[in-house]
DNA sequence: CAACGTTGTTTCAACGTTGTAAACAGGGCT
DNA sequence: AGCCCTGTTTACAACGTTGAAACAACGTTG
């Protein structure tokens, strides 16, 4: 094991806890005492050992970031944006992830008291409001981009209904008549596939225009180029809004690959702004949420949790996000 | 603070170590004594104390994974590897990024002790093979995907020249003659760029063909973008292997939007085999490493160094690849 | 029946840290 | 000299766990 502070003590002859002090930049420490035991902490190099200090102090400094997989870019550049959020918190994040599988998210609100870590931010896919409501630990939680009914945690996400009927205006607006969504789901029920629908429903109905709803089991590319072809064979709508980027690029490629074009023949728009699709060709139109945004909010809300163990109600907060309109939707097309 | 063994002794009226005893699997404990034990500790809900355990056996159970970026779609899919084989064995992976910065990479390094990792799997760009050498610290370390000649660490990566010749022999065999390799880097010297290009090299000496280099940054899709822009300015190249896969979206992007066809005028190959490639239109030609083989063989490396303290030679481990054929060199284009 | 091994259980100490409270030194005041 | 400040330092205990060693009870063996 590496140095601890009583070899430094030993070093700089003085007690343990007055080198404990100096590396807590407690007050009242005589300049020559610290000028000495700083002296002896550069010469032996010390490090805090974590675990005494948590074990001590009853934190363990490391939260959790459980979401369903981090081969998914959007959450990959999530990820991003909370690790960086976390270290300026100075915490540590381990990553878990579901596969969407509700087993596997049981495992984890129930788990993570196994790994001790201080707090969970969770983004859920299959897991009820009920069982999240029911759950007995204490861990503080932030729920992060699903909408839960009257949750049980603190919550931030985009408005989802408002970001899926603006991007559905927006092909409105572009003169397309038959506007499908891709991306409903059976089976979730607390998940933002309906509110995305929901928001997708006002604006055709808004302009008296038919429903074409594409359901789809999980939100891959896979998913989105079996969904599109299946569109395609019957009576081809002329935009879609897909429920989210990867769906889209490969509603993207199914298109393409059948010999249509876009946005001539097919006009689609994604959401989550992720970077494969400001690369794509066409580029693609999209909802750019504020990853950034949602990344803080979640740290500073279960930082809130974590420090002032009072029991205030859940908020529910609001990130921003923007509309990018790229190639997939341009009018010329 | 949860329950302790404490707890769990005084209910089951019985020590303190019994009921560790009990939890860790000791053999010999009376059956009665172990059903009221475990009656107790089921009934409070017992989870361990890790910051207790680790504290007690000097282990944290944590290990380190510092790459890049997240969010760069090989990292991703690779932590998602990293992160199954960590949790065979009960390790959780706390992820730092790099973002490729050398003073970065020192931190990781020299911090990794401050948070008291058991390993460090790590993935560097910028750190040269000396400084490596140069590290104080005997935290295990495992190097992934990155060639350090004479390496002072375990390192596991795919063999980068014999893929890049493999890759660039695909090339030539289409019968191109004007083959560029796009991904040189004037700052690496510890790299796989070097690595790549020495295999492009091989290759196109075998076939007498010139050699034509385009040197950039970083492996961004906005980086293979621009190289790809500038060739296409000069006498152009009829095929291009871009170093990884990013580089390869933004190069495809780059042809396309000029008005060129891909692979009829430029045909392209990238490294990698991340998933935007197979829903790329045309979908790209790349090498696709053994992503789970690599991960897999990183943890076993990095646990044999953090059982065995015993400090037996760096190991080199190669790890499996296959080269995928798709659309972006189809013959007929 | 004494010595011994086996099984079951406990006591003790230690991992490195920090909060609490108390001890100590020096200075200014009565 | 005795007192109370203030500033500085220390001893002690505790966080929850587990390895080492001790101990008790019991059956086996010579």
């Amino acid at each position: 094991m590496g140095t601890s502070l009583r070899d430094v003590a030993v070093l700089a002859g003085v007690s343990v806890k007055t080198v404990s002090n100096v590396v807590n930049g407690y007050a009242h420490v005589a300049p020559a005492t610290r000028a000495r035991v700083e002296e002896a902490l550069a010469r032996l190099d010390y490090r805090p050992n974590l675990s005494a200090r948590n074990l001590r102090q009853g934190r363990t400094g490391v939260i959790a970031l459980a979401l369903p997989e981090l081969d998914a870019p959007y959450f990959a550049e999530l990820s991003r944006f909370v690790i960086d959020a976390a270290a300026e918190q100075r915490w540590l994040v381990v990553i878990e992830q579901t596969d969407g599988s509700l087993e596997r998210e049981r495992q984890i609100l129930d788990g993570v008291r196994d790994h001790r870590v201080d707090g969970l931010i969770f983004s859920p896919i299959a897991i009820g409001a009920d069982e999240l409501a029911a759950r007995t630990d204490d861990t503080a939680l932030v729920l992060l981009g699903e909408r839960i009914h009257d949750g049980p945690a603190d919550h931030v996400a985009i408005d989802n209904v408002r970001a899926a009927r603006d991007i559905t205006e927006h092909l409105i607006g572009l003169g397309r008549a038959r506007v499908a969504a891709l991306g409903a789901q059976d089976s979730s029920i607390s998940g933002t596939a309906p509110l995305r629908l929901a928001g997708y429903r006002q604006a055709m109905a808004a302009h008296g225009l038919p429903e074409i709803v594409a359901t789809v089991e999980r939100y891959h590319r896979a998913d989105g180029f079996a969904a599109m072809t299946a569109l395609l064979e019957g009576e081809r709508p002329d935009a879609v809004f897909c429920f989210n980027d990867l769906l889209a690029l490969g509603a993207m490629r199914a298109v393409l690959s059948s010999g249509l074009r876009v946005p001539g023949d097919v006009a689609l728009a994604g959401l989550d702004d992720i970077e494969d699709g400001r690369y794509s060709t066409p580029t693609l139109t999209t909802v750019a949420p504020d990853k950034s945004e949602l990344a803080r909010i979640a740290v500073d809300l279960l930082k809130r949790r974590i420090d002032g163990r009072a029991g205030y109600a859940p908020q529910e907060v609001r990130a921003g996000y923007r509309l990018m309109v790229r190639e997939s939707t341009a009018p010329a097309g």
